[in-house]
DNA sequence: AGAAAGGTTTAGTTTTGCCTAAACTTATTT
DNA sequence: AAATAAGTTTAGGCAAAACTAAACCTTTCT
């Protein structure tokens, strides 16, 4: 019962990003993880005979209770592994995704624990998101997107969402990081952009598709 | 023609312990990645239409350049994960083969070189065994057995092999390792075992299947 | 040289995991 | 309420990778 492969592992995350805890439908599932309808239905048919998860046949998939530890398990991975390619390996933020999806499908409970103690136990990747715990509690996710702010807020970037290679590119040619402070100086009313002050006084301007990705928590 | 399954790595690292550029029988093979006959000769036909072996049937089977430029960055990473498990994580050196074996088919060029980065290009992995280097050239193989040594001589511990778990169990449990350095100071006509002085004068007795599994230089 | 032994390959089956095309359910629209 | 659209599942293939049983080369022994 503790034996997966690598593409039912994908399965379970992909159930796990798509519902948490609630149904999904197996065409969303389908596209997730990249293949077509019917490769899903067969796929959760496997799933569900080793009790992973629970089919309503044309009405949705939902993880069990195993299928949810599981899920969580290897998003820990996923994250520490993440954590592991930035901070000790120098890799930029937008490139360790495809490399993490590799290494958390590794099996040794060993060394799981002994990356994490590596890496001083830590509660956020380095997107910002919350790492599962061993004991499969997950931490708050911090932060709310910039565009919920008011004007003249002071505030602190705490989470970035994935939104592919050229968002981080954008991230980076701002200098923008997690743990940066700025100040909402401005927002537009016409396009939703807004414009931040950095803590040396540059000010700049960003579009609404980069802001909404970016999270903070007012000081 | 970058693209390889799992089972197809351990095909041509099986191939590479085995007969390293030289011809291999197909049991030998199946023997080695653990399958049947059958499983190999199908395994090896898959390889061959990719270029990666040649085939003479009834004959053997020999890895091609590519085939063997391949098993060597195999062999590679597999080292340069033994290293980062040992040297970073604190994982002791009977544990780490078979979580290497796992890490050794993640596939990503820059994580490759990074790692060796990190861990400072490392020539030797925890076992004393050479890392092949990012061109293919592999280091010399250093050292000798430890009956090799006459009586009286000084020598440093460079390299064990892997004989198991309890092979490595007793390495600690006499605190031997890499590095060590020890006195000859005796040998038994009758069983071959040999007596070592260690460097604060303490000393003991080694039996030949130890000892033959024990490679140092002289000094 | 002929026969037995040993190892290798072929033949046919199984499981995972994907695909396309066709059938079937559910939801929406008129 | 019937028809259509949209989404889901079944049916039937295909490739990788393993297996057993049977056929086939090689080598070795008498």
């Amino acid at each position: 019962m503790n034996n997966h492969t690598e593409s039912e592992e994908n399965y379970i995350k992909a159930l796990y990003h798509l519902g948490g805890e609630g149904a999904v439908a197996s065409g969303a599932l389908a596209n997730r993880v990249g293949a077509k309808g019917p490769s899903a239905t067969q796929a959760v048919r496997r799933l569900a005979s080793k009790g992973l998860v629970e089919v309503i046949p044309y009405k949705g998939v939902k993880l069990t209770l195993d299928g949810l530890t599981l899920a969580k398990h290897i998003l820990r991975k996923h994250r520490l592994w993440e954590t592991f390619l930035v901070e000790k390996l120098g890799f930029g933020w937008e490139e360790v995704h495809p490399i993490a999806e590799q290494l958390e499908h590794i099996q040794s409970h060993d060394l799981v624990e002994k990356l994490a103690d590596y890496l001083d136990s830590p509660v956020h990747d380095p997107h910002g998101d919350p790492i599962p715990q061993a004991d499969g509690r997950i931490p708050p996710a911090t932060g709310k997107p910039l565009q919920k702010f008011s004007q003249g807020s002071s505030l602190k970037v705490v989470r970035v969402e994935d939104a592919g290679t050229d968002f981080f590119t954008q991230l980076d040619l701002l200098e923008i990081s997690l743990g940066k402070e700025y100040t909402l100086t401005s927002v537009s009313s016409f396009d939703s952009s807004i414009q931040l002050q950095a803590e040396d006084g540059e000010s700049f301007w960003l579009s609404h598709s980069m802001s909404s990705n970016i999270y903070a928590i007012s000081l």
